[in-house]
DNA sequence: GGGTCGGGCTAAATCGTTTTAGCATGCTAG
DNA sequence: CTAGCATGCTAAAACGATTTAGCCCGACCC
């Protein structure tokens, strides 16, 4: 334990067990630390080195294996190349998605990410962004993390709640989103239209139904009361599950159809729930598309995979990610510079076949 | 940017831009850091520091705002509390559904992970391999990743490909998986069995097979070559996608149809090419379950979705990641002691309503 | 011949901790 | 009176890099 203590003992054989340090190859080659880390970095103080001594710096580093020890770097350097993730809970959906776009980012730039999944418990979002901070993380991205205070470090929000000074928010184009449905359905002919909203926590209920309106009007298209309704989302005292969402949409879908006011096609919240009105329609004797047509949101796995196929708005989630990664990124690069408060993504419309034409007369 | 050089500057005012180091505690009480961080380490060499010392030591750290950095600290533990996750892809539902249970795990013992995904791309599993461990990340959890060399850290694979010395792998009970999804068909009548085995290049593969195998014997089924296919996996030049997985169990489903050996239930390796296979099914006119039934296996999202709902067998994914990385962490808090070299995983048979009595007679 | 300049390097401080070794001081025991 | 021993702390050396400020030496200039 205590006998390599003292002058360090020769590290120079390959294999020694122990990581080789800068100072070791220093040693190796005579030279002091500084040249070494000089040429290592390709420093513009090298230059005042040969290129003879940096190849054999570089030759002699390669021999031993030398890889600087990230620890140290970042210590004397004050950079971490890390950022922290918070986002409700990694499994599939969603945040996966997002986050799968993120790594692709950031690992391509260099640089890591430390996670944590709060499940939606504000305690916890302080908790872990005290840890995160602690770990010296040089941004944060929040994915559908709503957040109250503002943050200490430069930071991107994915599906953000509100807007805060600084902090760029990347989202989906509602207009879009609500355009593109909206319009394909009246395209086919359909006039009376019902819809999901979203739960009164979700981020993006209230601006996705405002687009909805909006893109509603400009067709010309009237919403009836009696044809929206709301899900109600996380149930008392358990974590919000997607079979939960499907329950809802088979429920809601249901009393869709009990309400008695005509329709001839929805425009769900998302996959989960138009999946569960779709079964719901089927059982009571509907043909999709024949007698309802069908859209969703998202484009989850499963939508593909219905019979009939979803169609459905997609959620370019992976792109979500990497731009928001990469607006971190920028930040990080131009600390001063004025970033833009939303980063709008555009949505694409994938048509399956749970759409078809109106039937004639409503 | 030169002014604050030299003697450290007064740092005591709360707010003051910087973050409050141990030096600036340590001076503000007129203490050394030695007594500083003795006492906030709880170290057992602070019991010669009497509690009123302690006291004033810790009540001036709340009110500064003291944080330790921790990546000083990492330098110089040589702990950094953070092991390496590599997998193919995050935003995949496997991997995604380990990750979840690994990040449960690690975030209550106080680690962080930083988590790579090679793609499947070998060459990137050495690269990433090489940074992870220029992090110093403790030890690996390899999730769905073939790797060939002995690793240089303590690691936990989750189905890894083949046995490495000191590395456990963590794995679903094949046979349990195997008997559990026989034996329902079984007593339901099944005796002709149709099967869709791996791809080649699946860890799962081989050994699921092997259990299927002894699972039949016992149950005195007979496996007919003729209704078992091998499922052909990544398209040559593409990423494998699960889009591609269904079109398989659509296509191979059909192969089967036309293979003309009678058949009255199929178990496919996965819930997609099984939802695959479904649709091929009912395409042809047959009902499920009254003219076959079908197993699916993963139990992912749309399983359950799937009109019928399919029975499948669960794989408990998040307890996966958990044990994964319980058993990561238990290695490096004993460094020396043996490890077992699998941990197995019990499935759960979800049974739903693709699986009813075999027709009379087959 | 002395001053200057540039080339090729290095000493030492620093990042923020932890940890080992040990220094005063005062009290007690012999 | 002095050795011995707690008690309560601290100095200084790590950890493994980066970076600032120079040092030394030979060549060149006038």
């Amino acid at each position: 334990m205590s006998a390599a203590r003292g002058i360090s003992p020769p590290r120079d054989e390959p294999n020694s067990g122990k990581p080789v340090r800068l100072k070791d190859v220093a040693a190796h080659l005579g030279l002091s630390p500084t040249t070494v880390s000089l040429v290592m970095n390709r420093s513009p103080a090298a230059k005042g080195i040969p290129p003879e001594t940096q190849e054999r710096v570089r030759a002699a580093a390669e021999e031993l294996g030398y890889r600087p020890n990230f620890i140290a770097r970042s210590l004397r350097r004050q950079r971490t190349f890390a950022v922290g993730v918070l986002l409700p809970e990694i499994s599939e959906g969603y945040a996966a998605g997002v986050l799968g776009g993120i790594e692709d980012q950031l690992l391509q730039e260099g640089y890591f990410y430390l996670v944590a999944g709060h499940h939606s418990k504000p305690d916890l979002f302080d908790d872990y962004l005290q840890l995160l901070t602690e770990r010296s993380v040089e941004g944060l991205i929040l994915v559908n993390t709503p957040i109250e205070q503002a943050l200490s470090l430069p930071a991107v929000v994915v599906a953000g709640h509100r807007e805060l000074a600084g902090v760029t928010n990347v989202v989906i184009d509602h207009q879009s989103a609500a355009r593109l449905a909206l319009a394909h359905l009246a395209e086919l002919g359909h006039r009376r239209i019902a819809f999901f909203k979203g739960h009164a926590h979700s981020a993006d209920t209230e601006s996705r139904w405002q687009a909805i309106v909006g893109a509603s009007a400009d067709l010309g298209l009237e919403i009836d009361p009696r044809l929206t309704i709301q899900l109600s989302g996380e149930p008392a005292g358990e974590e919000f599950s997607p079979e939960e969402g499907y329950r809802e949409g088979h429920v809601f879908g249901r009393k869709l159809l009990e309400a008695g006011a005509p329709f001839t096609a929805l425009f769900a919240f998302n996959d989960i729930s138009a999946i569960g009105a779709m079964r719901a329609f089927s059982e009571s004797g509907l043909r999709i598309p024949d007698d309802v047509s069908v859209v969703g949101f998202d484009d989850i796995l499963s939508a593909a995979f219905q019979n009939p196929s979803l169609t459905t708005v997609r959620q370019p989630l992976h792109e979500m990610g990497r731009r928001a990664a990469a607006e971190l990124l920028r930040k990080l690069a131009a600390p001063g510079e004025e970033s833009p408060p939303a980063i709008t993504i555009e949505p694409e419309l994938v048509v399956r076949d749970s759409t078809g034409p109106a039937r004639g007369g409503g």
